[in-house]
DNA sequence: TTGAAAGCGCTAACAA
DNA sequence: TTGTTAGCGCTTTCAA
């Protein structure tokens, strides 16, 4: 076994408490003594257990995060910002993939119950606020990305999703759209309801009609994309701009376009959401909006940690950020229409 | 405070250790017991608290994957494979983003000698194989991908490099290309040097003279391979293609085109290497080698977690996997040349 | 099949 | 400024 700290208090004819005062920078050590224990410490390459420390401190220095799937790069945006963020507050990030799938992401919740995280970050539409909020009561740490959370406790980040979804659709105006389409993510996300309603409010300020047969949806993933816009396409329905929920589900609609000979942007101009790193290769650039991801990242660990000890000044618990629309080619293709 | 295993026990009307063994599924309990206890805990909300059966019992279930970049999908794939393969043998994954900055990594590396994990992997090029031989040599489970370590106690898992590359190149040869750059990685890490020998290989078997003018680097990422690309541009050897030894490269190699006017692949070839993601949606599509990313993590997650329970069968620990090429556009383009 | 008791390695309250 | 001591909550001998 290593060594433990009673080893280096002898060898270093001090007592053990004193070498935990040395070892947690304690200003109640004469520095004559400390330099003798550094020097021990050194010698004997001894590290202070982990686990140990962990029971008697009651904390744990980890947080979480859950995610639906970490290739994505929306999330592993985050995942990093969560990452440098924690590393700088000497926390480490336990990374929980839920493969979308409830189960495990309940399961991974279930990591705050039995103390091997302080703290969890959730970036997933799929567990319910009601859980959340169950979590939060019971006195657990909690944030999320994305979304927001009634609970005052609990911490949230998130962009203005109707404010720019709203642009994004009037943008596809401007350039003269009038039958748009929207493909939109889990249905009963916050994402969803906020990116929908902003594309009903510029439809409605610019007095075009709302289509039901315009409206279909892909999960937030390429091949929900893909299949929404199949759908479309085999609809009576004509339209000629599609605002998609996020960019994965926008790479689902190239698909379907390539497929069926379509161009983009001059038969059917495409926006979508997250400005994912894939988006600027694609062909057509996509149009997208921006979302801060690594900053939100950065934003919710740093005032989860706070949180953790009782360092949130200002007792803010919901951030929104501005996020801004990146114009590419996929709808940058002026025309007249009727 | 939470309940603790003796609150439990004194409402079942039992003695701590009877729960414990409940809690581990000893067999050393009556089924009548058991349920006794099973449901106690279910009424209590109880859960064991991990800190004080990680000291206990000296190990913490969790690994470590230290990565130079989380937001590469070549990594986030290996990641997304290492954290499939623990979840489901219940292990935990602490993710280590090091930046690409080698005290960071060092760092990481700490969590071993601290016992906050029971193993890691390491997916980068930067830390020497002196440091590496030297944490196995004081006894910590250690696994690294991508490359191969001396040591008969390191786990690892790579692929094929010379002979992939060899072929990557002689497909080059194949098109008709007789000058053909090389952009390399870290010149000492063991992914350049064996890429390079295929490269070296391919050109002798075709009795193709090697020109050092021809080769250059770019540490592996994006800006490297737009620089080395510059550079190879503005010196006054020709050449026709491209072997690019990562992905990341490769899209460098690519804006650099852009910049200069030159067209991919009428009058440069260019062949990368990971089969990352974003390949395929490029303009052209960008030839490459696949590289089992996510097979690879769960390979080595799954051997490493056997190791640290004493249940690696075989005792092999050098794994190779064949990694083969996808021949898209990029460098697709027949023609004949002098 | 169960319980009592020791101890994993550390920190912190208290005493000196 | 330093040392003594008592746990943190769990598992695991050993004894019953």
């Amino acid at each position: 076994m290593d060594n433990k700290i009673v080893d280096v208090a002898k060898k270093a004819g001090v007592s053990a408490a004193t070498v935990s005062r040395v070892l947690n920078d304690s200003s109640l050590v004469s520095e004559k003594t400390k330099q003798k224990v550094l020097k021990t410490i050194e010698e004997m390459d001894y590290h202070p257990n982990a686990a140990a420390k962990h029971l008697r401190s009651q904390r744990t220095m980890t947080i979480g995060i859950i995610v639906p799937d970490i290739i994505v790069s929306y999330f592993s945006e985050i995942i990093k910002g969560v990452e440098n963020a924690a590393y700088a507050r000497k926390y480490k990030v336990i990374i929980c993939d839920s493969d979308n799938e409830m189960e495990k992401e309940m399961e991974y919740l279930g990591l705050l119950s039995n103390r091997t995280v302080d703290g969890m970050i959730l970036v997933t539409p799929l567990v319910s606020d009601d859980v959340i909020e169950e979590y939060a009561q019971k006195g657990y740490a909690l944030g999320v990305i994305g979304r927001a959370v009634e609970n005052e406790s609990i911490l949230s980040c998130k962009t203005n999703n109707v404010e720019f979804s709203e642009m994004a659709v009037r943008h596809l105006i401007e350039q003269g759209h009038k039958q748009i389409a929207y493909i939109g993510g889990y249905s009963d996300s916050m994402e969803n309801y906020e990116r929908m309603e902003g594309y009903l409010k510029a439809l409605k300020d610019n007095r075009i009609p709302f289509k039901p047969g315009l409206i279909d949806s892909g999960y937030f993933e390429e091949a929900g994309g893909y299949a929404a816009a199949i759908r479309l396409f085999d609809r009576q329905e004509p339209f000629t701009a599609v605002y998609s929920a996020n960019d994965e589900m926008a790479l689902g609609v190239y698909r379907a376009c390539r497929e069926r000979g379509i161009r983009i942007p001059e038969e059917l101009s495409v926006v979508g959401v997250d400005n994912n790193r894939i988006t600027q290769y694609l062909l057509p650039p996509l149009s997208t909006v921006e979302q801060p991801k690594y900053e939100m990242g950065v934003c919710l660990a740093e005032k989860l940690i706070d949180q953790l000890n009782d360092q949130s000044e200002s007792g803010q618990t919901k951030y929104v950020i501005d996020a801004r629309l990146i114009i590419r080619d996929s709808s940058n293709y002026s025309r007249k229409r009727t």
